[in-house]
RNA sequence: GUGAGCGUAGCUCAGCUGGUGGUAGCACCGGGUUGUGGCCUCGGCGGUCGUGGGUUCAAGUCCCAUCGCUCACCCCA
């Protein structure tokens, strides 16, 4: 048995890559519309970065980690997440001093050891952006606004969910009411909620269980206990999403799973990838920096989009036919002398800027052929012996069928200009 | 970590209650067209039936184990 990749590690193959190449320059294209910068940082950090910032009691920190001693013994961990790492950098750069509000994104993979399934692997990939150092409710708008953007700009249809997690101030006494009224009905609800409601107590509201689903439409809800700050805050980002046009649902039951969140946060939802329902969310992290070791009253937003989900969606949603590579000229030599005199040809055509495909060996014209119309050729020019001793090859329209010759005597850079205007002529 | 389903050619699959793996489709290579692609037609290449054991005169088929994949739970983008 040959070796394969790792479980839940998978190659994305040339084919499937347009369709990823699609996804990350529509967001790209987007982030800088809304002057966002990219960041790049590393996949590998210290364990201690995430165990203090997801959560040291979140599933992530306590079993799906890539953790491992480095040589020097020190526990280090491949990201599971964005967020900790540009804030780390944020942090270690003093960034907040050069600019008040920065806005950063990034893109790259992001490890978990779960069992893999669709839309889930252990080597994925997210496109995360953060806004620091501004906690207005019409930047929360904005930020959702954009998520929203790129989503009509990919052609997906998705649905759009928020929700408010309070603050520290109002959310432990909604807590507490929630733990409450599920201790009161502990011989009603499920095995795994009456975990969660010791573990993570909100998490209980998005048990899939219907039956645990009726119990909890009598729960208290934190929209309701939200302080007058927090409650403020909602109002106001909702009141800026009306005025974009923003189409979304209130779900009090909305909970993230990072313990980091607080205020505002939003779920991109389908019901077409199976059991994993968010193709991108996020909220507010106000205490974060702070909790991290940067400077105090940073507040901060972000949201992650998963691309394997993006990518799943667009092709099954949108067709991924018009994303097909095509080649401007495949050149189609015969005889050792043609390719010859072809080998030198081509280099120039690409330095020039052409797309130009070819067979090294000199195969058939007709298997050349076959060739030029698998790569999509929009042109094939075929040098054979007739004429290259005219000193001439022919250009020939793989749509059209037109033929027509092209002298190749002069100047390579002539010649060069002579078919790319040949070329473009013919666009 | 838990549960279910599935492993036959590069890909998609057929193979019934065990009896010689298929002219199967797609893809690939070549011929029909001495130098012209897509369509058509003819031919060719291609297999440890995931692996190991067991039952049997005989196993792709039944049993056990193991590995892998998929989906779901958990959790999450």
């Amino acid at each position: 048995m040959s070796i394969q990749a790792l479980k839940g590690f998978k190659d994305i193959l040339p084919d499937e890559v347009l369709l990823w190449q699609h996804v990350e320059a529509t967001a790209r294209n987007i982030f800088h519309r809304f002057g966002f910068a990219e960041i790049k940082v590393p996949i590998l950090e210290k364990t201690e970065l995430f165990a203090r910032s997801i959560g040291e009691a979140t599933d992530i920190v306590e079993k799906e980690m890539y953790s491992f001693s480095d040589r020097n013994g020190d526990s280090v961990t491949m990201r599971p997440e964005g967020t900790a790492s540009v804030l780390r950098a944020f942090i270690e750069h003093g960034l907040a001093a050069k600019l008040p509000v920065q806005r950063l994104y990034t893109v790259g993979p992001m490890f978990r050891h779960e069992r893999p399934q669709k839309g889930r692997l252990r080597q994925f990939h997210q496109m995360s952006v953060e806004v620091l150092g501004l906690d207005h409710p019409r930047l929360d708008a904005e930020v959702i606004a954009m998520a929203w953007l790129i989503m009509e700009e990919l052609g997906l249809s998705v649905s759009l969910q928020i929700n408010s997690l309070g603050c520290p101030a109002c959310r432990p006494a909604y807590k507490e009411a929630l733990v409450a009224f599920v201790s009161a009905r502990q011989g009603q609800v499920c095995e795994d909620c009456q975990r969660r409601s010791v573990s993570n107590p909100l998490r209980v509201l998005d048990c899939k269980s219907s039956h645990c689903q009726e119990q909890y439409k009598e729960a208290p809800l934190i929209l309701d206990h939200l302080c007058q700050h927090c409650a403020d805050h909602f109002a106001k980002t909702r009141a800026s999403l009306d005025q974009l046009g923003i189409p979304y649902g209130v779900n009090a039951f909305m909970v993230r799973g990072l313990d980091y969140y607080t205020r505002t946060t939003f779920e991109l939802l389908t019901d077409a990838l199976g059991a994993q329902a968010a193709v991108g969310a996020g909220g507010r992290y106000d205490g974060l920096v702070e909790q991290l070791g940067g400077p105090k009253n940073t507040p901060g937003i972000g949201f992650a989009m998963g691309m394997e989900r993006l990518v799943l969606l667009l092709a099954q949603q949108n067709g991924a036919e018009a994303l097909a590579a095509k080649t401007d000229l495949f050149v189609a030599a015969l005889g050792e002398a043609a390719v010859q005199a072809a080998f030198p040809l081509i280099h120039l055509l690409r330095r020039q800027g052409l797309q130009v495909a070819t067979d090294l060996e000199g195969k058939s014209l007709k298997s050349q052929m076959k060739q030029a119309d698998r790569a999509k050729a929009r042109f094939t020019l075929i040098l054979g012996e007739e004429e290259l001793s005219k000193g001439e090859a022919v250009l020939r329209d793989m749509a059209s069928k037109e033929q027509q010759p092209v002298r190749l005597v002069g100047e390579p850079e002539a010649v060069c200009a002579l078919l790319a205007a040949a070329i473009s002529g013919n666009e």
